[in-house]
This record gives structure tokens, sequence and C-alpha cells, in this order.
DNA sequence: ATTGGCACTCAACGGTGCAGAGTGCTAATT
DNA sequence: AATTAGCACTCTGCACCGTTGAGTGCCAAT
């Protein structure tokens, strides 16, 4: 039955499909392809593979495409290719021309978006149990105050609250030097019970304790997760994949944020090299025509910080995902020894 | 020659195709129009805008779409329309409810998107000239420091410099405690001149002056200048006005940002209340099938920030400048009591 | 200045008829 | 048992074609 070489049509079809954007028929296939058998050998492998679930024929009397399955299984048999060795190059120099942790992650994407020709996405680096290095208060308004963290890697963290009443400029002061007394050179999880206990002794009102709650946060890193992508006219350009125009609810689901952040979070979780996500299996509808190849990327610990690529279903998914992987390994480099 | 009715008949033409999409032609125009003509009188007068190169029609028997210029002589005719009351209401508490700087901005831009269902961009607001308030450094690795600046009115600016050679603990905490009494208290006008004899006495290194330039362009609100956007789904939506996708190259532009900011430094020259830029008035390639309705906001005085939608050329103009206008609006009075 | 009338143009539409690619099936071959 | 050649069949895509109808420009009449 030469389990072999059904598995060879069905990346020559994925391939051929993938490169011209045509269903690929037997007799094409037989031509160009090497391996020495008539299209109607061809024909019944690919009457098997659909059997199976993993091709299909637009209609009758076309050649076929691969479905989701198919690409899936391409994608679980076929190695990520190498990366060109100019490549590797220009993504090391261009990347260490980074001037500061915002320049790192936009150059970041920017770069992947080029090297796969797809919409890529970064999502901010998961800052890391750092000391704080400074706590500043500011006032603004009447009641209101601009809390401040510097952390020792370098963060900056800010945000404001109310302060709910009336304080005086002497309660603010010593309230700040308090703060950083306590604060400084502690690392978020020693912090809290040091917070704390700063707030149980002195005389301190309720205002005290919603500063000190946006410090603590503020040290951990905020609570936003935000990704920034790069790319979307690449969308565009494969606009004749969706059918319908379907590309203006991905580009709303980009701007959301939230259903990607749930898709890069469930992605993390299998904790693979590099996980690919191929058209309905990533549950969204607005994703439900694209593929996302992701990488995790800085600390290889609990829990690393995503990165990845976002594409129609046909897309070249070795070389997306060499990029992918190549591009969050140099980053990885970069924000460990930042 | 009845002036008045020509321009009622570019003023339906270009109504009409706004809301239909499809060339208007006489007889249509005669019918619904209450302008009491024949359709013959006013094919004399289409004749005539025709040949003000006003109007023209795509192929020959098909009825008239307005031109560029004609979209001008309509926007500057017009004024723009009065914003319904719930919308009004709906802008005031949408923007109130913000937390943050970045908060206004974000929601500033998602709303304009939704209100005039095209592409917003919101320039962040140029800084006002307000004193520092407190110069942080903390030095990350062997040879580089972060500046941190924070200004009264609750600005937080941080850059990297790179320090050239090692510098000692206490040679850098120095640093740090002369340039808070140096800057702290005032302005970036102030600043500079107080740096400059900081920096002549004393026995500073070169380093020393890397750091300070840092601090005054950080006090004066950074180098960059950026531009968030909203609602790109609503190029998509509209994508078929631009006959051969034409979307890609407005995504990239928009991403770029660079040109968008000179299309709005230009406008905010003009001084107007709402400034509008019709296809290939403003000269960019890729904007050359889009127009941009922008307003400023923010400090009335030299400098005002922009923030504005963008869509095809064929857009409901007074809808949108209304809506940009009350955005403004309600926009410069969260900025300026801030 | 306006209008009715008329000839003319041209995109859009539906029907019709190939040409070609691709398939499935069966019978022959190895 | 697997492979192949051959054949009938089914579609899409394309070109061609006449018809329809909206829309125009022009001219003479009001």
């Amino acid at each position: 039955m030469s389990e072999d070489r059904r598995r060879a049509v069905l990346h020559a079809i994925v391939e051929g499909y993938v490169a011209t954007s045509e269903p690929v028929g037997s007799k094409a296939l037989a031509a160009a392809s090497e391996m020495g058998v008539s299209s109607a050998t061809i024909r019944n492998d690919m009457a098997a593979l659909e059997e199976e679930g993993l091709i299909a024929q637009p209609h009758t009397s076309a050649g076929r495409i691969p479905t989701d399955a198919g690409y899936r299984r391409f994608v679980d048999q076929v190695a990520s290719a190498a990366m060109h060795e100019p490549h590797k190059r220009a993504i090391s120099t261009f990347l260490s021309d980074a001037v500061d942790l915002n320049d790192v992650v936009e150059r970041s994407v920017r770069l992947l978006s080029q090297l796969t020709r797809q919409v890529a996405v970064v999502q901010y680096p998961s800052p890391r149990e750092s000391p704080v290095r400074r706590v500043e208060l500011v006032r603004i308004g009447a009641d209101r105050a601009l809390v401040v963290v510097v952390s020792a890697d370098a963060r900056v963290e800010q945000s404001t609250v109310s302060l709910g009443r009336h304080v005086t400029e002497d309660e603010f002061e010593s309230a700040a030097r308090g703060l950083n007394e306590v604060a400084v050179g502690r690392t978020p999880t020693e912090l809290a019970p040091s917070l704390a206990t700063w707030l149980s002794r002195g005389t301190h009102q309720e205002w005290a304790s919603s500063v000190a709650d946006a410090v603590l946060s503020s040290a951990r890193g905020g609570t936003v997760e935000r990704v920034v992508f790069a790319g979307t006219s690449n969308l565009a350009r494969a606009a004749s994949d969706f059918e319908t125009n379907a590309i203006g609810p991905v580009l709303d689901a980009l701007e959301e944020q939230v259903v990607l952040l749930r898709l890069l979070h469930e992605m993390a979780e299998e904790g693979r090299d590099v996980s690919v996500r191929i058209g309905a299996e990533n549950g969204a509808d607005a994703f439900s025509r694209t593929s996302i190849v992701a990488a995790g990327y800085g600390s290889q610990g609990d829990s690393p910080s995503l990165l990845g690529a976002l594409g129609p279903t046909r897309m070249d998914y070795p070389g997306t995902m060499a990029a992918v992987r190549a591009v969050a390994r140099y980053l990885s480099r970069i924000v460990e020894t930042e």
C-alpha cells in the first residue's frame, strides 16, 4: 500500500497549493514530482487521503486542496526548515541595535513580520522578579496621585490612584518617604508583607492603603498584558485566500487583543518548542481561516512570553516556524541578559 | 443660469453617491430630489459641473460620481452636521471614565472609530511646559543607565543612555543627587541653562553630558511622537471602494506612522477648526484614495495635538466632521483639566 | 432659461458552446 | 496485491452574442 508514498503525496499537495494557491491535480503532480508512478496511482492515493479527511476538492473535476486536518498532519510530520545564514545574521544585528525594551519589542515584531510575510505578534515580556529601585509619588489634581515604580531591571510602571479625601501636603510627603523606606530593595513577593506592616503601624488613613496597592501591583509589572502586532498589510495581500473578505473580523480581533491573548495563553501551555494552531483548531470564529505559529521566549521557567505569526491557513509552515523559532531564540537571549 | 441649483445638484450627487456607492443619473436625481425641474435641465447642469471638473462619469452612459475637487467643493460649502444628543452623552460619559492618560487616548480612538465607522487616529497629546518633579537614575548592565523623568503634570518619560566607560558607584550616585538638585522644579526651558552650568562646574566626565541630554529631552516630552489608531476593519468593510485592493498600502502607511504624522502636522498648520484632506490632496501615494478629517485638541495655543478619521474619499463628510469635532472638544476639556 | 424628444453608447446580463483539466471506475498488466 | 492504461463523465472557465436599459448629448420648441 506504500504508506510512504501517500505521505509524500500529501506533502506535495500542501506544498503545491501553498506555492500556487491553486488546487493540485493528479496528473500535474505525477509529472512534476519525482516519485516515478503514474497519475492513476496518485489518484488512488488521493482517494484514500480524501477518505481520511486530509484533502478535499473545491468542486468535482478540480484538483485537491488540503483540509485543516491535512495541514495539521503535514506540520506534525515536517521539521521546521533551517534559517538561511544571512537571515540569521540580519536578526542578530537588527535586534541588538535596540536601545530600550520598547524598542526591542517594536523591532522584533517588525522583523518577524518581514521574515514571515505574515502578521507578527509579540507579547510584552512578562516582568521578572526584580527588586524595587525607587517609588515616586506625585499629586495630580486635588485628590489624585500618580504612583511611579522603578524596578532594578529598568522597568518603569505607573498608575494613578484616587485619594478619596483631601490629603495634606505633610501627610503626602511623609507617606512618600515611608513607602520608599519600606519598598526599596524589596522584590514584589517580599513587598506584600512589608507594606502590610507599614500600613498597620503609624497613623495611616485608608488612602494610604490604596496607594500601597498601586505600588504593589506596579512592582508586579502592572496588570495589563499587551501584545503589539505589525504587518497587517500582509493580510490584505493574502486577501484572495479569504473568500468573501473575511479580513475585517481578523483585524477587529487583533485590535481587541483579548481573543488573541487567550489563544496565546493556551498555546503557551502546550509547552512545545513551536506550536501551531490551524484554522478551526483555535476555536475563535474570527481566526477560523487563519493559522497561528507561536513560540515562547524569555524565562524558560514558569511563564514564558509569547510571540508568533498569524496568516491564512495556506501558509508556508516550515518557513514560518523557522522564522518564529529564530526570532524567539534571539529575543530570549536579549531579554535575559538585559 | 441658477448658480444655486447647480450647487444643489452637486450636493445631491455627492450625497447620493455616498449613500448608494453607485453613480447617480439625471433622471433618478430629477425624480427623487425636490427641485422641480426636469432631467434635461439637470443634464445641462451636470455638463457644466463636469466642465468644471467637479464630477465625472466612470464610463459613457453611466451616472456621475464626484471627483476629488467635487468633494472638496461640497465640504467647503456644507457645515458639519450637529451631533445627536444621545451621541454627545455617550462621548462624555465614555471618556470621563478613563483613569489614565493612556486610557483616555485609547478610549478616544475607539470611540471615534465607532462613531465615524472609519479608521480613527489620535496623536498623543503634546506635553505642556511643566516643571520636573523628580529625576531617577538606575544602572543597567555595566555601562548603561536608565533615566526616568517625572513631570508635575503626571508624565513619566524614560530613556536609556550608554555611559561609554565604567563609572563608579560613587560618581553615579553623586551625579544623580546633583541632577535632582539642579532639575527639580524647573521647566524644560529653564532646564537647559541650569544643566549647562551644572556640567561646567564640578569634575564631570563626558558621560554626564549624555545623561544631561537625556534628562532634557525626556523633560521636553521625549522625542517620539506617536499616534494610535483603531478601526482598521472599517477599511476592509469599505474595500469595495478601493478598486484593486489598495488597502494594503494604507495599512502599511498607518503602521509606519511617519507619513501620517507628516500629514497631521501639515493639517495642524491650516489651523482651521476641522480640516479635511481629500484623496490626492494629501500627497502621499498610499492615501491617494482616502480622505482624512482632522481636528486639533488640547492646548489651543501654539501646537495642538491632532486626532482624526481616515476613510475612503467616498465618506459621509458632514457626519465624520461632526464626530471628529465633538470628540476633539471633549478630549480638550479632559486633557486641560487633568 | 427650460423642456421634450430623439438618436446613440455602453455596461450588465443571460444563454450557448467549446476546451481542458480532473476524476472515478474497470480491466489489463506485473 | 499493487500498479497502470484507458475511457466516460463532470465540471469550471472563457469567449461570443444578442438584448436590455440606464444614461447621455444635442437640437428644436416653448
